[in-house]
DNA sequence: ATACACTATGGAGTGGACTCCAGGTCAAGG
DNA sequence: CCTTGACCTGGAGTCCACTCCATAGTGTAT
């Protein structure tokens, strides 16, 4: 695949595409004799796995580390897995963060609709009064 | 409240608090005669309110946005009521795409457990052989 | 009254994460 | 071949959200 292919795939542009290989957050891509980048099926799904964890959050130096582990090689499959877990648990402590916040936000919400409430029963006297 | 109580008391530095300040995203805050902040109850709500959203993903623009409409006055009531309700429903949608991000990162994980259990009977193995 | 810690302002600087660009290379159609 | 469009690299530029700084004013304890 092209990197125009893989761009529209992925919805992520050529230019990060590029700059996401150069700083080692993916793996080298195969390349063409003539040098052009040919993506594999596995270099796309490096592309979705970081495009997905970036997405969610997870940072740039967490991922750039899990794929220097990766090309290491087998020694490093527990570490991978710890970095795995430890981002996992990040990942959850900001769901419920966020879960705090909607809550917070429910509330909010709830008395502008009591406000309005009292706001149309105002109108109303007064549509009685005229 | 000096501005080095709040911040203390909030987690965001004094050059944040005054940041937000000018860029809007609390409204204007209460000073004395010489001209030094002095945070009523009401300041450090914003400031609260403001720091909770943030740091559950809302962004500046939207939050300048509310303020902007509160300090219009009751008019835009229900302008605001739907801000909170869409940045509420974004809010939603991430917290669901993260947890799409978690299952994968169970997946992976688990991926890796059978991995390493694999890794150990093989070393159980070499071991039976010499 | 003076020393000293704290605060004010406007503006410059920083770091992260792209995004754009110039100048050159590659490859498929005519 | 030659044109044309996609692709290459290294480096500069941009945007966001702060963060730091120089200079100057404030306020309280001695």
């Amino acid at each position: 695949m092209t990197i125009a292919e893989v761009s529209k795939k992925y919805g992520v542009s050529a230019d990060t595409l590029r700059y996401y290989e150069r700083i080692g957050l993916i793996p080298p891509v195969h390349r063409t004799a003539g040098g052009i980048r040919d993506y594999t099926d596995d270099d796309c799904n490096w592309v979705g796995f970081v495009k997905c964890m970036r997405s969610a959050g997870l940072t740039i130096e967490a991922l750039i580390e899990y794929v220097t582990l990766y090309q290491q090689g087998d020694e490093t499959i527990q570490a991978r897995k710890d970095l795995l877990i430890e981002q996992r648990r990040l990942l959850l402590e900001r769901i419920e963060e966020m879960q705090a916040t909607v809550a917070r936000l429910d509330g909010k919400i709830e008395r502008y609709d009591q406000w309005n409430q009292r706001f149309r029963e105002k109108m109303q006297n007064s549509k009685k009064e005229t």
